[in-house]
RNA sequence: UGCCCGAUGGUGUAAUGGUAGCACAACGGACUCUGAAUCCGUUUGUCUAGGUUCGAGUCCUAGUCGGGCAGCCA
């Protein structure tokens, strides 16, 4: 199978599954004179990755059929939604499709709302994109240099109007004085008829007036409501004359307080996609007991183009974390996590900044496939999709998380062997670099051990070991503390086993790694472990002795380890690091600087850089089953 | 309960009436100056019962199990 492999650039294989299958059909037999799909979030919150996998069908989609991809805020419920997530989602959307699908990315001139045409003798509101790369810093037309914004759905409140205004001329909608409570009671059970309400025959004026003194603030919040007239018997619970629009007297974050009354979802969804050109509305499979109605208001509308439709996918489960947006805000509100880019977040940004490559997160969502199977992946996959990523990527380095020291006796006290190092395995171009041997070095603890258990080959008393771009050393002598703790290692080394020497084919089971401890820079370092103990936290019942207020909650299951700080030696030219680059430490995993974090040391006053580990190396001698 | 949707190894996903394949995981081996990577190999699957057909994972019917819907949320 082909890899996408940024060394040979050879294309990953074209994905397909049941929506590229349709929308195929459908340029085959070129329904519309271009694809265009959209990905539509509430701005209620941060993007995790199950959005990524919608970004990555919808932007996929797009992108292997030269179309384009509209990002577009769903905002028509002012109270739950805030511009905070406006920003983080327009970066993290753009962080995971940059130099992938950005080219497809749909965004409309600043301030543009839809025009007033005539197509084929009828009346008709169209807004297209500006498709293109804006670029990162500020977006723009790359075309014209003027400003671009994503599509919001609060852009439409007008052209919604004139929608619902239409539909009652058509004797389709009316305005309904049920209270809550009753529009609950008159709605019935899904296995009987419901009862049509008793403003369902109001006239056409009469509904129009209404309709406009709600626009025009004179009736309280709850107090009437726009509703379809459908069918209350309907067996589908959403055509039961569903709400086309609410009172609700607060500002909106982004058409501030000119609005009052707000479309519901249903309303505003279908409509948002044509008014917009969309032809394949990819959403997830809640929303599939609602397409008879989105098939519904734009089938009754006269539109004069092409209309869109919908298709639903099942949404992304991963074990070993929780995907609600209500659970996640509920880790950041409770300090459970640092915040919504903490690492352990199953977020867009807690991916970022705990060093997982955009590429990688890409590949994952992508080839877990889209089905409509409510499915649970393994984290293994996705880990996978990580560590293969990152090993074709990171620099390799060398640092010691729990150091003990070793002093080379046969070595002189001032004095530096440069040894040239590889700086990734998988990538000849990386070049080498040199890191210093000396006298006194750390070695991680790990890899000694006085008493040895079966086919352990690290360091042991009396027993050899080979540096890795070093010598061979061999353990002397096991120097303790008054209470048995090992404090220092005194070893010699055999200079002949260099790399490059006399004797460096010179073989012994075991290679470590080590930073000089007289040349070595320290830094603060995360190792960050899954956010859960159990594979599905939001399904596994409460153990028996737990109390009833407990059973089900899922914060019972954070894993405690999650996250663990230590202070570690890294090879001198980790200094520099960047803040992009991936760095592998050898033998240990993967990390990267943390970009929101510069502890200052307290000692010397110098920035101490902070490393995050995004994901360990695999290492099946960890394992309890590695230990035979 | 009414309606809608779904079901292929442990997990995820292909096979579009014609040899059940791939990935992850697990296990074994080779290689190794990373117990990684790489390479080779092994184990494990069409929910059940009928029907259509020369032939069914695929089409039909019924059942079982799982999910969704009954917000003036999206």
């Amino acid at each position: 199978m082909t890899v996408e492999n940024p060394n040979t650039s050879a294309p990953a294989p074209a994905p397909s599954d049941f929506v590229r299958d349709i929308v195929a059909q459908h340029v085959a037999e070129h329904r519309y004179p271009r694809i265009i799909t959209r990905f539509p979030p509430e701005p209620n919150g941060y993007l995790h990755i199950g959005h990524a996998k919608s970004i990555c069908l919808n932007f996929g989609i797009a992108r292997e059929n030269g179309g384009q991809c509209n990002l577009r805020f769903d905002d028509t419920n002012p109270i739950k939604e805030d511009v905070e997530y406006v920003a983080s989602i327009v970066a993290d959307v753009r962080w995971l499709i940059g130099g992938w699908a950005d080219q497809c990315l749909g965004f409309k001139p600043k301030g543009k709302a839809p025009e007033t045409q005539s197509v084929g003798g009828k009346p008709d509101f169209y807004l297209p994109a500006v498709v293109g790369r804006p670029a990162f810093s500020e977006i723009r037309d790359p075309q014209s240099g003027s400003a671009l914004e994503p599509f919001h759905a609060s852009d439409y409140f007008d052209q919604l109007y004139t929608y619902a205004v239409t539909l009652i001329r058509q004797g389709k909608a009316y305005v309904c004085d049920l209270k809550p409570e009753e529009v609950e009671s008159y709605r019935g059970p899904p296995d009987r008829p419901g009862k049509e309400s008793p403003y369902r025959e109001r006239t056409v004026a009469e509904n129009l007036d209404l309709f406009h003194r709600m626009k025009m603030g004179m009736f309280p919040d709850g107090a009437r409501t726009l509703r379809a007239k459908i069918d209350m018997a309907s067996p589908n619970i959403w055509l039961r004359d569903p709400m086309l629009y609410r009172i609700r007297h607060v500002e909106h974050h982004h058409t501030g307080n000119i609005w009052c009354i707000y479309p519901m979802y249903d309303f505003a969804h279908c409509l948002s996609d044509y008014l917009e050109g969309v032809t394949h509305s990819v959403c997830t499979l809640e929303f599939e007991v609602h397409r008879p109605l989105y098939d519904w208001i734009l089938g009754n509308l006269d539109l004069p183009r092409p209309l869109p439709h919908q298709y639903e996918f099942a949404r992304l489960n991963v074990t070993y974390t929780v995907m609600s947006k209500r659970k996640l805000l509920q880790l950041v509100q409770e300090k459970l996590v640092a915040g919504w880019d903490d690492p352990r977040m199953p977020t867009i940004c807690g991916f970022r900044r705990r060093g997982v490559p955009a590429s990688a997160l890409r590949r994952f969502v992508i080839g877990v496939g889209v089905t409509k199977f409510n499915s649970l992946t393994d984290v293994a996959v996705l880990e996978h999709a990580i560590r293969d990523d990152l090993n074709r990527t990171a620099l390799r380095r060398l640092a010691v998380l729990r150091p003990v020291k070793v002093v080379l006796t046969n070595l002189p006290a001032g004095g530096t062997i440069a040894c040239a190092a590889v700086n990734n395995p998988e990538d000849a171009g990386a070049g080498t670099r040199e890191v210093p041997l000396t006298r006194e070095l750390f070695i991680e603890s790990d890899d000694f051990m006085e008493t040895p258990p079966p086919k352990y080959f690290r360091l042991r008393p009396g027993g050899e070991v080979r540096l890795k771009y070093a010598c061979i050393i061999k353990c002397d002598e096991v120097v303790k503390d008054a209470t048995g703790c090992v404090v220092e290692l005194h070893c010699t080394a055999d200079l002949d086993s260099r790399t490059g020497g006399p004797n460096a084919g010179r073989k012994v089971k075991g290679t470590i790694h080590w930073v000089s401890a007289t040349q070595c820079v320290e830094a603060e370092v995360r190792l960050y472990d899954r956010l859960f103990t159990v594979a599905e936290p939001d399904a596994a019942p409460a153990s028996a002795e737990s109390s009833g207020a407990a059973r089900g909650d899922f914060k019972q299951f954070i894993n405690p380890r999650s996250l663990e700080v230590v202070t570690a030696r890294l090879e001198p030219g980790l200094a520099q690091a960047k803040p992009d680059e991936r760095y592998q430490f050898e033998r240990l995993g993967y990390f990267a600087l943390d970009q929101a974090s510069e502890i200052p040391n307290p000692k010397s006053g110098i920035r101490r850089p902070v490393f995050n580990r995004t994901i360990p190396l695999r290492d099946p001698w960890a394992k309890p089953t590695g230990q035979k």
